[in-house]
DNA sequence: TTAATTCTGGAACGATCATTCAAATAAGGA
DNA sequence: TCCTTATTTGAATGATCGTTCCAGAATTAA
């Protein structure tokens, strides 16, 4: 369906409350009724290009997990491609931003994701350390946490201005954090 | 100025977009005319809020970088210092999130209060290198930049919901990195 | 006390908000 | 072709938006 990734598209860079029905009308390329019609109201829209988004973003993620030889080559493709994509802003994180844990229906669809994400990203930890590439004394679930906490670090960094070669410097350091 | 402190709170929380101007009336406890007289419109004192808190947010960070006996001390102070304030949101990380770099009044802001921060950091990771305590094959301004980011980490992690504790494992980890 | 100044709160402004009803149009199947 | 089903569009809903005008209350200065 494009029309939710069109909505994707808005609420990315201008949030749920700056974002009025009429620019949703005008992004989707529907009739105003059809719009509510098929989603519902707009907070239902919101949480469909959430839900949409983060399934699409984590399945990003735990592709470039899958990557290379050792584990370690899969946790540092998952941040370059957040450092490649970082130009992007992340509707995940502008979400939390915006309504932190307030609102019961959008805090489930974060939980999922970042469930989802956090687990493929502990077993590529666990791997890791046991080929020796990850120091073994580290806790693996706060290693995990480290690495998803430094995305959200790499996507603030970008929104705020910071030029690409600042963000792969960051990934660098998150990861020597681990050696 | 009580009354802007009243509106950080305000927007800290809701963001600009979602503040309404008669919600900001009775946070501030003053006239809807006053508002109007003294700030000029929404925007200016969203202006005025955001460079209030960056100074005064900044000025906490300093003090923290002064702590110890070891330039790493106060690196640590500093980080542990954003742990244990992690439950307020911060205006800087959602104003940056909400807007970008979409409006240059804003921006300048930012990017003020973050020059201020990344030099006295700077100094620090300097100092802590001639100690010993930072490895010195790290670039001293990536080191810098990768403190600040994991800042924003941090707080973003505490408006997502995790618990102190884990957001403290999130600062011994970013610590770990420069050693 | 009086005069000047600041602050307050009601009323109203036009604009836009999210949303719905109803009529018009388009599309598809028989 | 006609009938049914989607889709779009115009008009209107009541609400709320940010903001201004204005008259009265409160506060301060003289």
């Amino acid at each position: 369906m494009t029309a939710l990734d069109a909505a994707i598209g808005v609420f990315r860079d201008k949030g749920y409350a700056a974002t009025s029905a009429s620019t949703l009308v005008d992004a989707l390329h529907i009739g105003r009724q059809s719009l509510y019609d098929t989603f519902g109201d707009k907070w239902r829209l919101y949480l469909e290009a959430v839900r949409r988004y983060a399934a699409q973003e984590t399945d990003a993620h735990l592709a470039a997990l899958k990557t290379g030889p050792r584990a370690l080559d899969g946790i540092e493709a998952m941040l370059m491609r957040v450092v490649a994509t970082a130009s992007e802003t992340c509707l995940g994180v502008g979400s939390i931003c915006e309504f932190g844990t307030t609102q019961p229906e959008l805090t489930k669809i974060h939980e999922a994701a970042g469930l989802r994400l956090h687990s493929a990203v502990l077993e590529r930890v666990r791997s890791a350390q046991s080929e020796g590439s990850i120091a073994s004394v580290i806790d693996p679930e706060q290693a995990a946490q480290f690495l998803t906490a430094n995305i959200a670090a790499i996507r603030v960094a970008a929104r705020a201005g910071s030029r690409a070669e600042d963000l792969s410097a960051l990934a660098r350091l998150a990861l020597r954090g681990l050696r």
